[in-house]
DNA sequence: TAATTTTATATGTAGGACATATTTTAGATA
DNA sequence: TATCTAAAATATGTCCTACATATAAAATTA
């Protein structure tokens, strides 16, 4: 009696029929617009109902690698990596587990970023950076405010994100967004101060305008200090 | 005319149910462990068939938002946020644009996850870590074959992410595997050279042992040259 | 030939029926 | 009475049929 006896199988036909249909995908190294099956013959040929294979086509529609019209029947499609992500980023769906590795993965981003932002760079990111910066200097409820500090410094880190020049991880970041906000309201909640570490926003940019990748990252690690410090 | 019309909404049911019963959800802060109305009736409240609802709930399903039991019907689970991405991080499946996002994002987070590394590091890591690199150097095939030499580069990175102490982070890694397989593979198919930067594994593991955060950090960037340079 | 109507077809939705597993209840046995 | 056993109840899992709907393709008309 060891441990638990073998569980044979049970993976749902849906969840097998998905496999299935996944791997004729890879096998058959589909290009994106080449036409599937339809749900009917697909049915036949796996044996089973088309209520099952519907399920499993309508999982694969929901992660983008297939759509379907009406008419044409199904084909297939360049799948979003993100949009199953999408659905379950919220405070309310994910445990304090996930939470926190997401707090971890910002503080990782954003300083391994650096590299990226100075390859894709250009003039006017600098002046819009700054314009945002001089927007929140210039903003009295500043000082008294919490949820002004905080979509000040979202609004900044994100346009670093949007400045990477990589689509995903700019859209990753705005659907990290409602943790941040969340992690970062619990933050403020258990301590008073306002955490900012020894670089601020502006010397950020600063850095971005006249100073080099290397010194980018190491200002940013600095900046991120309060929430490292948090870490165990 | 300016542009096009409104496209009203076709948004198929499966989609909308899909949606309301994860706003029902969020609104009702549902703790995980509690359980669901069972699908007959959702389906009446709703007012669509039992087949939209399961539909819907398959998706939700399979992105661990719920689980279900033969009798005891569906109950809140702590949702996955990687079981989406799991499915279809896949080069046959995926688009070119989606793997250079890809290999940039590991780029940006072996850079970034220094800090990580150090807070989490123990002994037995640098002894494990030496140990890969060893194995590696006193590889004779190494110098001769392209495959092995990427699954030491493999070996030796993924125990990094092992190291991070960020389970997601970890999964993460291990699932865009393939792509990296993939691309550097590429890489080394366009240029004959064997892609090394000027720092080695055998300093990294230096670095880690005896160095600091900030070091292994730059080490890092500098191990990771040839990939930074090929960025536009 | 070009515009229009019709038709055919694959997906979208609905509803009923039965299978299956598991909890609960009821019953039988000691 | 206590315990083990068998039956009933119930929610998900699977299958089937029918019809709605949109639209590409064919047929018709101007």
């Amino acid at each position: 009696m060891s441990s638990k006896i073998k569980p044979i199988k049970s993976v749902s036909l849906v969840e097998q029929v998905e496999q299935r249909i996944l791997e004729f995908l890879k096998e058959n190294r589909f290009k994106s617009g080449d036409s599937l099956p339809g749900e009917i013959e697909l049915a036949e040929n796996l044996g089973v109902s088309r209520n099952i294979v519907r399920e499993s086509l309508s999982r694969l529609r929901m992660l983008g690698v297939v759509e379907s019209k009406k008419r044409k029947g199904m084909f297939i499609a360049e799948p979003d990596i993100l949009s199953g992500i999408e659905r379950i980023m919220d405070p309310d769906l994910l445990g304090e587990e996930a939470m926190q590795h997401i707090f971890e993965l910002r503080l990782v981003l954003e300083v391994g970023m650096s590299e990226l932002l100075f390859i894709r760079k250009n003039d006017s990111d600098v002046v819009n950076l700054q314009e945002i910066v001089d927007r929140e200097a210039n903003d009295p409820l500043c000082k008294t405010d919490l949820q002004t500090r905080l979509a000040y410094e979202i609004e900044f880190h994100s346009y670093l994100y949007k400045m990477s020049g990589n689509g995903t991880l700019n859209r990753f970041q705005s659907m990290l967004l409602p943790v941040f906000h969340y992690m970062m309201q619990q933050e403020s909640k258990s301590a008073a101060e306002p955490k900012r570490g020894s670089i601020s926003h502006n010397d950020l940019v600063e850095t971005l305008r006249s100073g080099t990748a290397y010194e980018f990252r190491e200002n940013m690690r600095n900046h991120l200090t309060p929430h490292f410090s948090k870490l165990s």
